[in-house]
DNA sequence: TAGATTGTTAATCGATTAACAATC
DNA sequence: TAGATTGTTAATCGATTAACAATC
């Protein structure tokens, strides 16, 4: 067994830190791993298995308190502080990104966009405003920003990153481009957003009649 | 070795397949399996591996044709199809998805939004409508398509997705909640938008100094 | 031909699942 | 106590990597 759990073990974690987080407050106090898997669709020995990295969070015969093991996840994933974080390319994505202000809840405050383009610059998207490319490694050093997601064309992400990183940036979550090279204590999280439509593309079956029209013919 | 190539496998042929599209078409002919799987920070037995799944698509001593290659993904990928789809909620995340652009390229065409909310319906977003859920079964067999993309709260997905099976569509492109259920022929491909942002956080050195605020000082 | 690189099998590695003793 | 359910080890399964004969 590894020192270290893998990234599919944490992905997990944050799924039932999800799930848990949803439940309605009039459920009741504590649930089995059964339950809770049974309602993620996993294996109930997988649920234990990768608490398991971590400590023990339950109790034999009774199960997981739900405030309890709530709470200890919110430790385990460092939701339990502030994430200030800015977004690098102002297009469609990172303008989307922006809108989607779920992630505030979490505690991932946006605090800017950047670009390059001079029409975009000075705008504000969701109350956040879009600064000068050329202002990144001093804004980000000065606001203690932990986290860029990279929205920029995929040829310009290791440019930006870079930079960020110089800037003292060690999160990256990348929407941009696969196989950016980094320091090793900078972390880079990749996002597939294309990949995974495709992928549901090519899973439907070939007979499907909603999709017969050539590409040509449009 | 099962008959059916794993997710994974079909995620690394769509990466594959957007890293040949992103060459410059002045770059050479023919690449090798080295070549690209080093960009790609993959090992090239992996990419061989994953194309076996489908066939011989190389050629000894010389690689692989890159006009060649990108054909077949696209074809392995059903890439070479108009898929109309729609988004299923037009709050934040499901305006978002249909600002971003990027997806028409590659023949994923939004026909419509549907939301409940009426000072939403009528409003037209990147130049498409957004409709009354209503009208959600009558224009998804109408139109004959393909894909919904989910982007309701988490507690309405299950029942969205049960009015659009029935409404003929066959692949899900589900951002709201894991675990729906969906007869055989359906597939649901899920995104983990923050779960994997939480999955960042929770890699970022425990040391790091950008993020020690706490939230509750918030 | 000699060098390069594929297709493909076999070996390794890691992730998932099953099983059950410990114990609430 | 008896029943339930965890923590944890061992077994299984699947995915990745290495190796190399085939061959361009």
């Amino acid at each position: 067994m590894p020192k270290k759990c893998s990234c599919l073990v944490l992905r997990r974690l944050a799924i039932y830190y999800r799930y848990l987080s949803q439940l309605p407050s009039e459920s009741s106090h504590a649930l089995s791993s059964a339950e809770i898997s049974k309602q993620l669709g996993i294996k109930a020995s997988q649920l234990r298995q990768d608490l398991h990295w971590f400590g023990e969070f339950g109790h034999q015969g009774y199960g997981y308190d739900i405030e309890y093991l709530k709470g200890q996840l919110c430790n385990i994933l460092h939701l339990n502080m502030i994430h200030p974080f800015i977004i690098i390319g102002a297009g469609n994505l990172g303008q989307a990104l922006a809108n989607y202000a779920e992630f505030e809840r979490d505690g991932f405050i946006l605090k800017a966009l950047f670009d390059i383009n001079p029409k975009l610059i000075g705008l504000r998207i969701h109350n956040v405003e879009i600064m000068d490319m050329d202002c990144l490694e001093s804004f980000a050093s000065k606001n203690q920003i932990s986290i860029a997601a990279i929205c920029t064309p995929s040829n310009n992400a290791q440019n930006v990153i870079t930079r960020a990183v110089n800037a003292g940036i060690k999160g990256i979550w990348n929407f941009a481009s696969p196989n950016v090279i980094v320091p090793d204590d900078v972390i880079v999280e990749n996002v597939y957003l294309s990949e995974s439509l495709y992928t549901l593309a090519a899973r439907l079956d070939e007979g499907n009649k909603s999709a017969f029209n050539e590409l040509n013919a449009h």
